[in-house]
DNA sequence: ATATTTGCAGACAAAATACTCTTAATTCTT
DNA sequence: AAGAATTAAGAGTATTTTGTCTGCAAATAT
C-alpha cells in the first residue's frame, strides 16, 4: 500500500525530524538533514520549498539559514501536512479512480471506501505533528533505514 | 490518496465488471471489456494474464475465448485481489517507505499506522468480489468515468 | 487442412515520477 | 564592500509506470 508518493514520505520524514527536536522554533539546515536522513539535498529543498510556500515552514538564506516552522507543531495535523505534500483531494480520491465519483455517482466501492477514507481523515485530522514528533523523541524511534 | 496504481484499477474494475454479471461462470472477451470500461485493450490483457497467472482467472484462446473466474467470485477476496495487482507485502508496507520497519526497529508512524493498516486488511479479508459484483449489478453502479 | 479468432509475450514508446546540476537571490560575517 | 553560506528556481537526466504495437500460439469453424 504505497499511500504517499517518495516526495511524500521525505517530506514527513524531514518534518517528524524536524518535531522530535526538543526546540520547536529552532531553524534547521537542509543539507544537515539530508546527511542525517540520507535524502537528496536538491531533492529535499524541493520539497520544503513547496511546503514554505503552503505556509507550513518558513525558511531563512544566508550562513545559519534554514528552514523552520510557521506555525507551531501542535497546530499543524498529519492531515495538513500530506495534503500539502499530495495535493488537497488526497482524502476524497475514488479507489478506482473514476473522475466525478461520489454520492451522485457512485462506483461500486464508493460508500465502502468512503467510510475507510473518512476514517483515515478523521485520525489525521486529530493527531498533530508534534504528538508524533514528542513520541519519536521519547522512544528513539528511527527515521532512517 | 492513490491507494492502487493504474493497473490495479483497472485490474479490479474488470473483474468487479465480471462480478457484477448474473453468470459467475461465463467467459469475457477481453476486447469487449477494454472497449466497455474504455481501458486499453493491450494493456488489459497484460493486466489480466496477471491474474491468470496467479490463479484467480483462467483463459481460453479461440474463437469464443476470454478470461473467467477460476475460484468461484464469492470465494475471492478483495484483499486477495489487490495483494495480486499490488503485490503481497501490499498490506504491510511501512507509511515512510523505510525498509524492515516492524516491531523490532518501528518508524515513528509505525504504530499509528499498523492500526490503519491492518483494520484495512480486515475489511478487504471479508469482502469478496461476489458482495461487490453483486451491489454493482443490483444498484446499478458505474466502472466507467 | 486452412483460415479466423482469440489470448500470450515481448519489444517499443510516451508520460509521470524521482533525482541531479547549475545559477540566482538572500543573508551573514568580516 | 567583499566574500562565503545558504535557500530558491529552473533546466536537465534517469527511472518507473503506463500505454502501444507486432508477431506468436492456441482454439475454433468451415
Amino acid at each position: 500500500m504505497r499511500v504517499i508518493s517518495k516526495s511524500g514520505e521525505y517530506g514527513l520524514r524531514a518534518l517528524l525530524h524536524m518535531a522530535s527536536n526538543q526546540d520547536n522554533e529552532r531553524f534547521f539546515n537542509i543539507r544537515e538533514m539530508s546527511d542525517e536522513l540520507d535524502i537528496s539535498f536538491h531533492f529535499l529543498t524541493k520539497i520544503l520549498q513547496v511546503l514554505t510556500q503552503k505556509g507550513i515552514l518558513q525558511s531563512y538564506r544566508g550562513p545559519n539559514g534554514g528552514v523552520g516552522f510557521l506555525k507551531s507543531a501542535e497546530e499543524i495535523t498529519l492531515a495538513e501536512l500530506v495534503r500539502a505534500l499530495e495535493g488537497d483531494d488526497f482524502f476524497d480520491k475514488c479507489l478506482l479512480g473514476l473522475p466525478g465519483c461520489g454520492e451522485r455517482q457512485p462506483c461500486p466501492m464508493h460508500a465502502y471506501w468512503m467510510g475507510i477514507r473518512n476514517n483515515l481523515k478523521d485520525e489525521f485530522e486529530t493527531t498533530s505533528l508534534a504528538d508524533l514528533g514528542k513520541n519519536t523523541r521519547l522512544q528513539h524511534l528511527r527515521l532512517i533505514a
